[in-house]
RNA sequence: GCUACAAGCCGGGCUAUCGUUCCGACGUUACAGUCGGGAAGGAAAGUCCGGACAGCACAGAGCAAUGCACCGGUGAAUAGCCGGGUCUUUUCUUACUUAGGCAGGAAAAGAACAGAUAGUGCCACAGAAAAUAACUAUCCGCCUGCGGGUGGACAAAGGUGAAAACGUAGGGUAAGAGCCUACGGCUUAUGAUGGUAACAUCAUUUGCGGGUAAACCUUGCAUGCUGAAAUGCCACGUAUAGUACCGUUUUGAGGGCUGCUCGUCCAAGGUACAGGGUAGGCAGAUUGAUCCCGCGGGGUAACUUGCGGGACAGAUAAAUGAUAGUCCACGACAGGAUCCGGCUUACAGGCUUGUAGCAAUU
RNA sequence: CGGGUGGUGGCGCAGCCCGGUAGCGCACUUGCAUGGGGUGCAAGGGGUCGCUGGUUCGAAUCCAGUCCACCCGA
């Protein structure tokens, strides 16, 4: 039985080309201190869902606090990625997905899980149709 | 015991659940999965110095540029560190002095402490003048209408200023002036003594011509250039690919000698524009001038050395976190990115040792 | 990772090389001109020269350290 809150290698974008594609052609959502870039296409192998995070250094001068952010938006999102998984699976669908933190504020955990919880039930949506 | 200062060390702990990365074992065709172990700092930071390492270069000469600048030691090396010298400032103290002051001694702190008689520049305001002179004053000669004018001599007396032309006394002179003499101060050179040396003391001697080199500069010494996005290898892929210009025996386009020039060597392709492809993997790359502990040796110290034991991340869109509970002193500054040695800056709180003061007990 | 530029009135800039008076434009205040406004004319106020030290008689300027903002290479 495969653990089900993993966020593994194979689970994360990993390659810069693939990054820069998903910038320069991918569709892009606003939900206020996130921005949102993902592609949607027919499943090619077993990646079925890639995921990234980035945080601008000329908003957070410190490594330290974009390490910080960067792992509490990683946590938020592999506790509740399931439902949107089970959703590709059944579209044959597969996601690539980019988090951009774009507030200037350090965020609370709590404020965090809440905002990409919305975040993936909207991507659930686009994904059903 | 409390307070202050200095030095050194630490800088949240525990439990549960979920999760990341690397290594090993099991397992698998290969994944998946399971078990065990490792996983940020004293500054990882700023990138201010110095190296290691790598590539290119390494026949010579000249010029430039940059850095350093008392001496010795330390170390792979430095602008770091340790010790010493000199100077400056402050404090204390002693002798002399009516006082002002001045000389010596001690302690602490600081010093970008080579050169201002190699040259050039600058020194606001004030002041006659900021370094060459001129002006006032002084003295001498001549003229005179007795107000002065004019030709010379003189060199620091002239309310200033941050800074004023060695100080005091005497001689000297037309009047003056280190012009001369004595004492004192600083300074140049030589010698002697002590010291590895910087330097100190003494003797003789040269002069006394302000400051500024964190102004240009001069002198001495050092330095090849470029940095892990260096560099080597493998894989994938494109256009046996276009246009223009220059050149291909000699008249040679261009290139190397990595700052430039000379000089020298190589040389058949080169330059520009337009366009196309790739942007994956492995090595470098984590154990090294390494760090810590104990005992011992050398050295004033920095540091070094012998023996024994122990420890040491390696990611590559980039790993240590989240949630809940609990304890306390309620958690600061802050996170690797080739590595190491230093410097600088940030930092809640706590612990240890030493010194000084206070209080109390025996 | 490496390299570079800049912090001067409220705003945008000059002065810095070669040290001695901080200046310009817009804005602001007051007055005059207009029936009123715009506009024009005249006068005026306002600056720890990012911060901390050093050199110097004297520092916005020179030197060192530090903080902040911005840009470039890949």
């Amino acid at each position: 039985m495969a653990r089900q809150f993993t966020l593994g290698k194979k689970e994360r974008l990993k390659s810069r080309k693939s990054i820069e594609q998903l910038f320069n052609e991918g569709k892009k959502i606003n939900l206020v201190p996130y921005r949102i870039f993902y592609t949607l296409s027919p499943l090619a192998d077993e990646r079925v869902l890639l995921f990234g995070v980035g945080v601008s250094a000329k908003n957070f001068k410190r490594a330290v606090d974009r390490n910080r952010i960067k792992r509490l938006i990683r946590e938020a999102y592999r506790l509740q990625k399931l439902s949107l998984l089970d959703k590709l699976k059944d579209g044959n669908l597969q996601l690539n997905v980019f988090f951009i933190y774009t507030g200037k504020e350090l965020p609370e955990y709590k404020d965090v899980y809440q905002k990409i919880g919305m975040v993936l039930n909207k991507m659930e949506k686009i994904v059903s149709g």
